[in-house]
RNA sequence: UGCCCGGUGGUGUAACGGUAGCACGAGUGACUCUGGAUCACUUAGUCUAGGUUCGAAUCCUAGCCGGGCAACCA
C-alpha cells in the first residue's frame, strides 16, 4: 500500500460497509474507464488515484476500460495514450484492458430482450421532434406516435437497422420508461443510434451504435464490478442505468458518485483543452502549460507529486476549486528530496574578479543535493570571468536587499567571498553592463577563515566554461482564478495569460549539465526546479521550469511595493 | 419554474450526537554557504432561522446560496 489517503473518504467508508454486509461477497473491484476521444489530465489523475488506490487498499483489482460508443470521436492513438500516461503515472491494470466495443453483441441482445418485453421500441421521429417533444424541464414531454408499435414490428426494424438498410437518423431505438417522468434522464431515453461510420476497433460491422448510458452501466455488470465510481454529472443518469439493469436482471454493481477536480488558474473541460490545442494557443496536448498529464510531465511533473497531490486533496461530493498552489507544493516537497543541484544563470550580468589571475581555472567541489548526502559531489570550473544573475546586484538597495551591491561582500556558492569595486555601465543608456570585483583568496570554498560573515550567497557560472542553454518559463495559463466564473456570453480566451510563457535564449548554465538527458530534473539553485525539455539538441540543452523555488526576497519586495516603500 | 446533489478558516479536507483538527496559503521568528530546505509560533471556520436533545458541524423543517439535468456526447 502507498499513497495512502489522508483520512477515509466517504467511499472507502461506503466500501468497508459493504465488506462488512458482505453485500458483494467480500470482493473489491472497481474500473477506470476514459472515452479514448482524448488526452487524459489531472482531473483523470485523480479518478485513475481512487480506482487503482481503493482496489490496491482493499485487495481488490481495478481494469482499465475503454467505453468506445462513440465512433465519430475515438480512435487508436488516444487508447494508446491513455495507456501510456496511467503506467506513466504508475498504475497497473495486468491484463484487463477491456473495451465496451467488445460487448456490442451482448448490448445487442439485451436490447432485443428489451424489446421483447415491450420496453423498447423503434422510434422513427426527426432528431428536431425527439428534441420537441421531449417536453422542458417543468413540462412533461409528449409520446412518440412510434411509442406503440408492435414488438414484431420493433423486432424487425432494430434488426434491419443493424443490417444498414436505414440512413443516419431515419430511426433509433427508445427505452419505453415514461415521457411525464420528473427525470428527463427517463423520457424514453435513446438507447442506440444509426451511424453509418467505422469504428475504429470494430471495422465496418456495425452501423448502429448504443448510447452510452446504454453501455455503461451493463459493461460494469458484465465485469462484476462492485463500485462504479463516477463523477457528480452521472449522479442524474443513475436512476436509468438501475432501470437498465433491473429490466435485464442482470448482475447490479453500486454507483458512487464523487466530484471531479477543479484547479485555479486552468481549465479542465475535454472541449476547452482541445480549443487551445486545435487554435495553436498552445503548442500541442503536450505543451508544459497544459493541465494534461503529459503535458505536466513535459513541464516537470513526477508521478510522485502527482498521486500525492491527489491523496491530499480528498474525495467528496462538494464542487470544490483546489488552489494549484497545493499541486505546486507536492512538486516542490518531492523534487526537493531528489533534484540535483546546479547552477544556472537566467538574466546574466558579466562580473570580472580583477585580481584572479588570468588564464587561471579551478575546479571547485559543489554539494549535489545537500537533501541527500548520497548524491555525492561534483567539480565547478571557477574562471576571472563569471556571470551572476542581474537581479543579485542593485546599484541602490533597498534596506532589506543584501545580495551585491557597490563595496558590499557576498559569497560565491561554493567558491569566493567577491566584493564589488566598481560598476560599467553602458555609456548611452546607462544599463550596467559589467561588475568589477575582487575576491578574497583565504575564502576559497566559501568560508573566511576570520570567520567574517557575509549576508548573501549568490550563484554563479563560469563565463569560458558556460553552456548556452534555453530556458522556457512558465505561468499560469489564465488569469482568472475561477475559469468556471467566465460568463457565457463572453469568450475564455481573453482570459489567456499572455505571458503564460516566456522563452530565454543563451543564458549560461555550469557545463556539467552537458550530460542533461530529457525528463532529467534539476534544482537550479536559488531559481526553481527544471526539467530538460526533449527539444534539447547537443549543442543547446532546453530546460522547462516546473515550478519556483518559494522566493522570500519577492515578497518582501511586494510588501514593500504595497506599504509604498522603496 | 421541475427533479437530483451539495454548503466547515482565504483554499482543500477531518470530526459519524460529546474539546472543531490537519494540510496548503498568508504572517512572525530561529537556523542556514540556496532569501531554498528545516524548525517553532500566529492567523482564521461550522450558510441562515427554527426545532429535537443534557449536549448539534453532525438529526429534523424551512429558507438562502452553489452545481448538475431538456446531445442521436460521455
Amino acid at each position: 500500500m502507498r499513497d495512502k489517503p489522508a483520512s477515509t473518504d466517504f467511499i472507502r467508508q461506503r466500501i468497508l460497509e459493504d465488506l462488512k454486509s458482505g453485500r458483494f461477497g467480500g470482493r473489491v473491484h472497481t474500473r477506470f474507464p476514459p472515452e479514448p476521444n482524448g488526452y487524459l489530465h489531472i482531473g483523470h489523475a485523480k479518478s485513475i488515484c481512487l480506482n487503482f488506490g481503493v482496489a490496491e487498499e482493499f485487495g481488490g483489482l481495478c481494469n482499465l476500460r475503454f467505453d468506445d460508443t462513440d465512433p465519430t470521436k475515438e480512435s487508436r492513438e488516444f487508447v494508446e495514450a491513455i495507456k501510456e500516461d496511467i503506467r506513466w503515472l504508475g498504475f497497473d491494470w495486468g491484463d484487463r484492458e477491456y473495451y465496451a466495443s467488445d460487448y456490442f453483441e451482448q448490448l445487442y441482445e439485451w436490447a432485443v430482450q428489451l424489446i421483447k418485453a415491450g420496453k423498447a421500441y423503434v422510434d422513427s421521429q426527426s432528431l428536431e421532434e425527439i428534441r420537441q417533444n421531449r417536453g422542458t424541464i417543468t413540462e412533461p414531454g409528449k409520446e412518440s406516435p412510434y411509442r406503440n408499435r408492435s414488438v414484431e414490428e420493433n423486432l424487425d426494424l432494430f434488426e434491419r437497422m443493424r443490417k444498414g438498410e436505414f440512413p443516419d437518423g431515419a430511426h433509433v431505438l427508445r427505452a419505453k420508461i415514461d415521457m411525464a417522468s420528473k427525470h428527463l434522464i427517463l423520457r424514453d431515453p435513446i438507447m442506440y443510434r444509426i451511424r453509418h461510420v467505422r469504428h475504429y476497433r470494430q471495422g465496418d460491422k456495425w452501423c448502429i451504435y448504443p448510447m452510452y448510458d446504454f453501455a455503461h452501466g451493463q459493461s460494469d455488470s458484465i465485469e462484476r464490478i462492485t463500485h462504479s465510481l463516477c463523477t457528480l454529472e452521472f449522479e442524474n443518469n443513475r436512476p436509468l442505468y438501475d432501470w437498465y439493469l433491473d429490466q435485464l436482471g442482470i448482475y447490479h454493481p453500486q454507483q458512487i458518485e464523487f466530484a471531479r477536480l477543479n484547479l485555479t488558474y486552468t481549465v479542465m473541460s475535454k472541449r476547452r483543452l482541445a480549443a487551445l490545442v486545435e487554435e495553436g494557443l498552445v503548442d500541442g496536448w503536450d505543451d508544459p502549460r497544459m493541465p494534461t498529464l503529459r503535458g505536466l510531465r513535459r513541464r516537470g511533473y513526477t508521478p510522485e507529486a502527482i498521486r500525492n497531490f491527489c491523496a491530499r486533496i480528498g474525495v467528496t461530493k462538494y464542487d470544490a476549486l483546489t488552489d494549484i498552489a497545493l499541486l505546486e507544493h507536492c512538486l516542490r516537497e518531492d523534487l526537493n528530496k531528489r533534484a540535483p543541484r546546479v547552477m544556472a544563470v537566467l538574466h546574466p550580468l558579466r562580473v570580472v574578479i580583477e585580481n584572479y589571475p588570468e588564464g587561471q581555472v579551478e575546479e571547485l567541489e559543489a554539494i549535489n543535493n545537500p537533501e541527500d548526502p548520497s548524491a555525492g559531489t561534483r567539480k565547478v570550473p571557477f574562471s576571472r570571468v563569471l556571470y551572476i544573475e542581474r537581479e543579485d546586484f542593485m546599484e541602490e538597495p533597498p534596506k532589506k536587499f543584501y545580495r551585491l551591491a557597490p563595496g558590499r561582500e557576498v559569497r560565491l556558492r561554493y567558491a569566493y567571498f567577491i566584493r564589488c569595486t566598481d560598476v560599467v555601465k553602458d555609456a548611452r543608456t546607462g544599463e550596467v553592463v559589467e561588475l568589477r570585483c575582487t575576491y578574497d583568496p583565504a575564502t576559497r570554498g566559501g568560508d573566511a577563515p576570520d570567520g567574517r560573515k557575509v549576508k548573501a550567497t549568490i550563484h554563479w557560472v563560469s563565463a569560458a566554461h558556460a553552456l548556452s542553454a534555453e530556458v522556457r518559463l512558465y505561468d499560469h495559463l489564465f488569469t482568472i482564478r475561477d475559469t468556471g466564473d467566465i460568463p457565457e456570453d463572453e469568450d475564455w480566451r481573453n482570459y489567456l495569460n499572455p505571458n503564460s510563457r516566456q522563452i530565454l535564449k543563451n543564458c549560461p548554465v555550469e557545463p556539467s549539465l552537458r550530460a542533461a538527458k530529457p525528463g532529467a530534473h534539476y534544482q537550479f539553485e536559488r531559481i526553481g526546479y527544471f526539467c530538460v525539455d526533449p527539444d534539447s539538441t547537443a549543442e543547446t540543452p532546453v530546460f522547462n521550469r516546473a515550478v519556483t523555488l518559494r522566493d522570500t526576497w519577492a515578497k518582501i519586495q511586494k510588501q514593500m511595493q504595497a506599504s509604498g516603500g522603496a
